[in-house]
DNA sequence: CGAGCCGTTGAGGGGATTCAAGCTCAGTGG
DNA sequence: CCACTGAGCTTGAATCCCCTCAACGGCTCG
């Protein structure tokens, strides 16, 4: 009878079963591996769930992993120097979050859960083992860095200028984008809006409270709503004509 | 005698003197590679010298090279389904631009020359040749992404809310790190100022005029102007404080 | 049941926009 | 040489949008 390998698979650990059957597998980071790279890996990745505003990292702390979103939504905060927070991005499905810990650099923003997120945690050293063997994953990096980066260029571009019934709209138009599986979205409280916009609580309450009076939005409990892309996109037209 | 190889260096080569003796070299993008790698891809790349408000490249455009910015500042911009044009960022010395292309990605904004520029144009078959044997380069690639991610999320925290004299304030701030040699710094039209501030045109003219008769900003002929840093920090100091 | 958080709504003031009118300055052509 | 032009900058006055300060109601917890 032969020894086994000190890292010996066993195909019923319990990641196993999770990376097979994940359904977001293909579009993941690991997504250009194939089964017999993920079946050494799965050992080291571990899969935990968090609730709405819990912290996943800090800003500065040093990283040791990196993680991909597999259900729910993350923003990315910063603090100003005069101490007052702003929401800079959004994450969901799919994403890969914290990539600056690769580099070995602190990670640059807070990442807090907005809904009950879902995470893959990746140590570094595990990406950086397949790196320098699959030149595949290295480019699927990149395009992740890149993606991130159009991202925050474009919420700059669309939410951080112009009317603020505009901009609000707006984020709820990407918002109906994240809408989980009973096509509820997340709604922010009144002040993270007023985060993201640039707006103060009480203009981000008026807003919303007119949409809500308008019939865009339907308010729910829980911080969900549920909202119609289709009657967004017409208010877009007519607040962009004006 | 022996047959020279093909590509069969040339010490005069007009590029080769340009690269060796490059002032930003080791903080560009190949700072990593050694002086014989150095020598064998000084052909590929050219420098070029643009005049203020000419465009690098533009977006959707498909790109076939990157950009090392040798002096100089260059401006990214995108312009809102509404038509109303945003700057999103800047990049000085020593920065890369473009890294989308190397993904066979289109250009995701348009790269817009803010002063006089020198850029290195670097294909991005070359970049992709490197990369398969040169690890550092490619951990050097993707700290470049993390910056420039890292900057556009600053500048969203910084200089998208809070009242129109303090962002003025910060953006002068930074643009005084971009002061070439003789001290001075890229001063951006009015206009240009609103499209980043996300002010109007007046506004950003009322706001300017007032800091120069403070003497915090001195105008001078050709876009360009003086300022003192310290003077910025304690007017910040002041204005963070209200 | 009181405390505290979150959301809502009102009144008033202030800051930015809008709409205008001049200004300087470089380039052009008579 | 100088009027003419247009672009960029400045400034004024009126308006409006958003902020500030404030009070109140619903809700969850201890």
């Amino acid at each position: 009878m032969s020894i086994h390998p000190l890292q010996w698979r066993d195909p019923h650990h319990p990641q196993a079963d999770a990376c097979s059957r994940c359904e977001i597998r293909q579009t993941a980071l690991f997504g250009v591996l194939g089964d017999a790279d993920l079946d050494r890996i799965h050992t080291h990745i571990a899969g935990l769930t968090l609730a709405p505003d819990e912290p996943i990292y800090s800003r500065g702390s040093a990283g040791l992993a990196v993680y991909t979103v597999r259900s729910g939504v993350v923003r990315f905060e910063r603090t100003t120097d005069q101490g007052d927070r702003r929401i800079v991005r959004l994450a969901g499905k799919g994403d890969l979050i914290g990539q600056e810990a690769l580099l070995q650099r602190p990670y640059s923003d807070e990442a807090v859960c907005c809904t009950e997120v879902q995470l893959c945690r990746i140590p570094c050293t595990l990406v950086d083992d397949l790196g320098r063997a699959q030149g595949a994953l290295l480019r699927e990096l990149m395009l992740r860095w890149q993606v991130a980066l159009d991202e925050a260029e474009a919420w700059l571009a669309e939410l951080a200028a112009g009317p603020a019934r505009l901009r609000l709209l707006r984020l709820l138009r990407r918002l109906a984008d994240h809408a989980d599986a009973a096509g509820q979205v997340w709604l922010p409280r009144r002040e993270e809006i007023g985060a993201m916009l640039g707006l103060t609580e009480e203009t981000a309450s008026r807003l919303v409270s007119a949409l809500r009076r308008e019939g865009l939005v339907t308010v729910l409990p829980g911080r969900s709503a549920r909202l119609d892309p289709q009657a967004l996109d017409a208010a877009l037209q007519v607040n962009n004509a004006d």
